[in-house]
DNA sequence: CGTGTAGTTGATGCTCCTCAATTTTTGTGG
DNA sequence: CCACAAAAATTGAGGAGCATCAACTACACG
């Protein structure tokens, strides 16, 4: 839940260790005890929970510099799980707290971190409340460019399914939507992953407001748009 | 945003304001700086968030007990509205931050709190993501008689807009969802405040899966489709 | 080569929204 | 206390947005 820096980390005097997991390993489990508290030093990671019904729900992304592990409790309420080859710092949980309990200043950085994720919290509920399947894709494809772009160029590290659990929408409507964005020659991909922003000023736009964006219309604009009604 | 509660005022030992409001006064509005933190001595409020064209995204309720109000930067991202007739003790945002500086204790109840704030927040995320109206008003009723029932009965401090606002809905999709539970005696309203639950077990169930209530069964025929499966 | 996984595309329909009309409740002044 | 206006809540019809189901393509890997 909560971003413990390496900043952080330096001001506890923690010891670290350095961990290593492929694409698909999962860091910690749901459920296991939270020993550990990790940040991200290089690769990609996303913290999910599953659901009833084989439904998956995917609470964040994780990229170098982000951390991540941190419970109140004694166990994992989520999973942890790599998208690429990841290198992660790890410190003692405990040790963290025992730092914090005779250090004001380290216990400070650590109420401001968790403060600021409760703040994001926050604020993606209310987007994952009122946006629609286009707005929030858009504004997806523009954070990944500002997290991830080398020359202009975005290299995505997860599958749609993720960024359809990220979102509550399914893999069909991501891919649509996807697929429509690029028949407006708003963004290009090469391949499944790789992407380019084409026309950043409407992708702006539309992540603030997808209601003008005739979403299904330009799927459809190849065959004879129906605008027939359907018969009760 | 964190539930500063009245034990972590006390451990402070700050000096404490006590203050009054009426229904629809603003405690703090969007924008104002955040002097104070405050603790909900009586009554009800909420914190709410404008957004684009008239609408309202309702964060939290708030009931005796709770906390609300600390912000990381200098302004308030909020607005805090008294529902009810409401009391609340306030005190010096800057006053609790000198405190916590010194006081390794205090600055670990604070930490405490915001870690709290954050884990609620991203469950509530997971709710509004995959929850069906009904799901989420059934869940809503049950948690409200936990908080404000008087022998069984309970008395609701806020407006059908306010729950609408709270689940990203509109106050139809709550008006009718209220009244099929009604059809079905599940619960029951004595006016548009006061209401009764019949029959909590049918309530419960709703609340975590409604996909068999036949809700639309007046108007339309009940569907055996089940959402949310994902196999080949 | 088959087999499996990821992604795309199409047809259909459920859930909830929008707009509009109506009823009920609340608040105010005589 | 009632009359009246304003606000809140309910009800109905129809449509938008996305899910579901199904079929298909593309690619990876033994």
């Amino acid at each position: 839940v909560i971003n413990i820096e390496g900043t952080i980390l330096a001001a506890a005097k923690l010891k670290i260790i350095d961990l290593s997991y492929s694409p698909g390993d999962s860091v910690y489990e749901h459920g296991a005890p939270a020993h550990f508290v990790y940040t991200v030093d290089t690769g990609a990671l996303c913290r999910l929970r599953l659901l009833p019904e084989d439904r998956r729900s995917i609470l964040q992304f994780l990229f170098p510099g982000d951390g991540f592990g941190y419970e109140i409790g004694r166990h994992h309420r989520d999973t942890a799980q790599a998208l690429t080859h990841t290198k992660l710092r790890a410190a003692s949980r405990e040790a963290l707290r025992a730092a914090a309990k005779s250090n004001a200043r380290l216990a400070n950085l650590l109420f401001a971190a968790a403060a600021n994720a409760a703040v994001v919290a926050e604020e993606r509920a209310d987007m994952l409340r009122f946006r629609t399947a286009t707005e929030q894709i858009a504004q997806f494809l523009l954070e990944m460019e500002v997290r991830l772009s080398i020359r202009g160029q975005i290299d995505l590290p997860m599958r749609r399914y993720h960024i359809a659990d990220y979102f509550g929408l399914t893999v069909e409507t991501v891919s649509r939507t996807i697929t429509a964005l690029q028949r407006e020659k708003i963004i290009e991909f090469r391949d499944r992953a790789q992407y380019v922003i084409r026309d950043k000023r409407r992708l702006r736009q539309l992540a603030s407001d997808a209601s003008d964006f005739e979403f299904w219309s330009i799927l459809k604009r190849p065959s004879k748009v129906r605008r027939g009604r359907r018969q009760p």
